[in-house]
RNA sequence: GCCCUCGUGGUGAAAUUGGUAGACACAAAGGACUUAAAAUCCUUGCCAUUUAUGGAGUGCCAGUUCGAGUCUGGCCGAGGGCACCA
């Protein structure tokens, strides 16, 4: 017997895959689809273990599903616009196009190397006109459909470098390459008009019902509904300012009102760019954080304007208006209502201004003296000090009824309000998709005409340019239209347009009409299981969504309004942590293990300090190459050991020893395989053995098939070391070689998505390799003739006892009498009751 | 601050509807084989006296139940999300 060479194996069957292209989709409505997809990879470079597990995952669920039958689709693509390639262009004087292209070169050998059932010649790239021809037109029809409009907004701006720049290229203010202090700029931006859904985009959520709850509820906040009324407060002073519009969800608590804010973004601001003291106390503002958490935490501030508002249900009680840090002007109308007494911000707000707190609302427990003091009391009650709202039930009945009296009034109106803001797309960038629009002399805008489609990006483009490079092109940029002279826009999309799509270009790859086939994706869509990082739980899955929905809008021939039914994300790969002595991070190839201690490979006398396990990154320095490990292991052994230790949407913890594992176990497989191969050989009728292999098999197809629509993939790996565990204490009995070869196919069947190459080498090995498909449960195998009772004395167990299926109660009480423990336990006590739980337990309940 | 999730051996983790807690693996210790080591195989796993046996035991405290890792309430701890959201 040779040992299992999987160098040789992997390299066979994989060839042979290709060359017979097993993996090739085509719609055959004879036959149940399943649509499996992960999410995409950026082309970096090289494959991480992020990916290795994220496309096991999806390659295991798609070679199972096959193997039941589904007509199964697993492509796989390139997200491959984006500012990397532009940085490292940039650096080493490369065409962002070469580089990219390069890199999905040798990412696709690697993803090969794994063994995945992909369907290549489905292969897109996000770059190629190819496919931004498509996005182009989605443009203009969403142009079309309204659904597209430009505006004015803030960006971050680098005055050195003369760019803008992404959130997470700002560090403590300044600008990541130049250093310079980031400005707030305001610039003329393209919007999708996603907020116009967002109804739409909350009541989806409800259908997803295979999505992770988690995801759910973040794109629930994301969108941020929110119930109330919009009132508009007469206002008095120096100032020529009539009245404020503010949104409550509170419009309840008027009657406890102390304070008006606004935004320093807010319209009355105007009045106020003179003055100097609010110009200070505006950038004040603006060095708070921005997060939610800074500022609930943080402290609130305020500036007091020259007006004083009036309540509109009490119109003696004037109050006065500030400017405060906490009041977003982006959201409703940039003006809240204070009420301190029953918001935690503005009781605060009210302590440090000296501002009446005025309560309003009692819990139902306390009496009409109730009264705030240490902090806002924001639950359930009912109204006091309110006139003619007191006792109303809050929360429901009292905002209702209040909105009801406003309305009447003509005060207020009932309002509904999102926090889910239009999606800006423009992004000032050259390796991006060209917006197809153009401007004329007087800055009018018009569309590219769609014979004119694509807009490609042009090529020979000087990067090291300051600002937008396309904005340079000069010969690109000048375009004439019906004779006419524009400019075009020089504006690319951001790359989130592009993978909001791409699982419909799946579909219909090869289609250079449109971006999709009507009947493919009619009979593709929607993705069955979409499976990646929850990093995306929000942007990248509610753009989908809403491309879906913005697509389908005003277009009957749309079936489905969601991409994804279902989802499934997938933890990280972490890897410990190494520093040395001068707290430089070291990757784990440049340290060695002696004893307990780790040191600097080389230097026995540099002691290594271990930091905790924190997800692999080139920063940190704690990545292992999965490259390397295939070539070292070979692909089925890092496809059983990524899935083992930890339940897939957990994060898994990279060991080399578990590697390594891994790795002796499919020898140990191989050398067990090579037993059966001889004991398939003898026909045996003294056959002692073969009805426990006969059940434990369809045991086993059981717990596999069940644990795989569970996405317990990590308990499937353990059920495979069972198989190995039980076979390898039988095998050297005596067994009859007919029974062990069927169930052995079975079993070889089992472990196939996890380890395609070894089962497929067995099968073939054996030529059994015909017929394969997945193995069906029989039920009647999994009763048992035998069960083990077990036997509880006052709820504690006592004994198992070994008895006949469906024993009833009075003889499995004979049973005990006759054992032993009835001497122990029973004698001279008097069972005052038993539970009998058939074919599991009995309990009885004794005086001590 | 608000929202969500999760607490099980030295470690990663298993455990249909409440019904044998710790499957499976990693690590460790002891043993077998070996001149020796590696590899391989076996045993052990918290507390008590020795194989056997008994006890405690799923973050902590209560509750429901014949019976709770699982259900309910409170507390403690960890992780994740958050766009100042009125």
């Amino acid at each position: 017997m040779e040992r299992y060479n999987f160098k040789t194996v992997e390299d066979k069957w994989q060839e042979k895959w290709q060359k017979a292209r097993v993996f090739r989709s085509k719609v055959d409505h004879s036959k149940e689809k399943f649509y499996c997809l992960e999410m995409f990879p950026y082309p970096s470079g090289k494959i991480h273990m992020g990916h290795v597990r994220n496309y096991t995952i999806g390659d295991v669920l798609s070679r199972y599903k096959t193997l039941q039958g589904f007509n199964v689709m697993h492509p796989m693509g390139w997200d491959a616009f984006g500012m990397p390639a532009e940085n490292a262009a940039r650096e080493n004087n490369l065409d962002p196009k070469e580089w990219t292209n390069k890199n999905i070169a040798t990412m696709k050998e690697q993803l090969k190397k794994l063994g995945l059932s992909i369907d290549w010649d489905r292969e897109i790239s996000t770059c190629s006109e190819e496919y931004y021809k498509h996005q182009q037109l989605f443009f203009l029809e969403l142009y079309e459909k309204g659904l597209v409009y430009r505006k004015e907004n803030y960006v971050n701006w680098d005055p050195i470098d003369q760019t803008v720049l992404a959130n997470e290229q700002v560090i403590d203010g300044k600008g990541w390459r130049s250093g310079a202090i980031v400005e707030r700029k305001k610039l003329n931006q393209w919007f999708f008009n996603i907020s116009k859904f967002s109804q739409e985009l909350l009541d989806g959520l409800n259908e997803l019902k295979q999505w992770p709850n988690k995801v759910k509820v973040m794109q629930k906040n994301w969108i941020g509904k929110s119930f109330g009324c919009e009132i508009a407060f007469k206002t008095e002073g120096s100032l020529p300012v009539k009245e404020i519009k503010c949104f409550t969800t509170r419009p309840d608590t008027l009657f406890g009102f102390s304070f008006l804010a606004v935004s320093v973004d807010h319209e009355i601001s105007k009045h106020y760019l003179e003055d100097k003291k609010f110009q200070e106390f505006k950038k004040e503002c603006s060095k708070t954080g921005t997060t939610e958490e800074a500022i609930a935490i943080g402290e609130k501030i305020g500036f007091k304007t020259d007006l004083v508002a009036i309540n509109p249900l009490n119109p003696s009680q004037k109050v006065p208006v500030f400017f405060a840090n906490f009041v977003l002007m982006d959201y409703g109308f940039g003006a809240v209502f204070g009420c301190p007494a029953h918001d935690q911000r503005d009781f605060d707000f009210a302590k440090k201004y000296d501002l009446d707190i005025k309560t309003v609302v009692k819990p139902n427990d306390a009496n009409d003296n109730f009264e705030v003091k240490d902090e806002a009391y924001t639950g359930p009650g009912s109204l006091i000090n309110s006139e003619f709202l007191n006792n109303l039930k809050v929360p429901d009945e009292s905002i209702l009824k209040t909105i009801d009296i406003l309305e009447e009034r003509k005060i207020g109106q009932k309002k509904i309000n999102f926090r889910l803001k239009d999606w800006g797309v423009s992004r000032q960038r050259y390796w991006g998709c060209p917006i197809p629009m153009a401007y004329d002399k007087d800055g009018n805008v018009t569309t590219i005409p769609k014979k004119d489609l694509p807009v490609k990006l042009p090529e020979n483009v000087d990067l090291n340019t300051k600002g937008n490079p396309l904005d340079a092109k000069t010969d690109w940029k000048n375009i004439i239209i019906d004779g006419k002279k524009f400019t075009r826009e020089t504006d690319t999309l951001d790359t989130f347009v592009c993978s909001s799509w791409y699982y419909l270009r799946f579909c219909s790859s090869n289609n250079s009409e449109y971006g999709y086939k009507q009947e493919e994706i009619d009979y593709w869509m929607p993705v069955d299981q979409y499976i990646g990082g929850v990093e995306h739980a929000i942007l990248h899955l509610l753009y989908s969504r809403f491309f879906m929905k913005a697509l389908g809008y005003k277009n009957e021939n749309f079936k489905f309004k969601e991409p994804f039914d279902g989802l499934f994300t997938q933890g990280m790969v972490c890897h410990e942590t190494y520093k040395d002595k001068n707290n430089n991070w070291l990757s784990p190839d440049e340290i060695e293990l002696i004893g307990n201690q780790f040191y600097k490979k080389g230097d026995h006398n540099h002691k290594v300090q271990v930091g905790p396990s924190e997800s692999m990154s080139k920063s940190k320095k704690n990545v292992i190459d999965p490259a390397k490990i295939i070539k070292n292991y070979g692909a089925d052994a890092v496809r059983l050991f990524i899935l083992s230790d930890s339940p897939p949407e957990k994060d898994v913890q990279w060991s080399e020893q578990g590697m390594v594992a891994s790795y002796k176990f499919l020898q140990k497989l191989w050398i067990l395989h090579n037993k059966i191969k001889e004991k398939i050989k003898i026909e045996n009728d003294q056959n002692l053995e073969n009805e426990n292999l006969k059940k434990f098999t369809n045991q086993m197809i059981n717990k596999i098939t069940n644990n795989l629509e569970a996405f317990n993939y990590n308990v499937i790996i353990a059920n495979i070391y069972e198989i190995y565990n039980f076979i390898n204490k039988i095998i050297d009995k005596e067994i009859n070689g007919k029974i062990l070869k069927q169930s052995y196919k079975k079993i070889l069947i089992l472990i196939s998505p996890v380890v395609p190459h070894y089962s497929t080498e067995c099968l073939s090995d054996l030529k059994i390799l015909e017929n394969v498909e997945w193995p069906k449960t029989d039920k009647s195998l999994l009763v048992e003739d035998k069960i083990d009772y077990v036997i509880q004395i006052n709820g504690k167990k006592r004994a198992i006892l070994n008895e006949n299926r469906d024993i009833d109660q009075d003889s499995l009480m004979n049973k005990i009498k006759l054992n032993k423990l009835s001497e122990k336990y029973l004698k001279d006590k008097s069972i005052k009751k038993i539970i009998f739980v058939k074919n599991r337990l009995i309990n009885l309940l004794i005086n001590e």
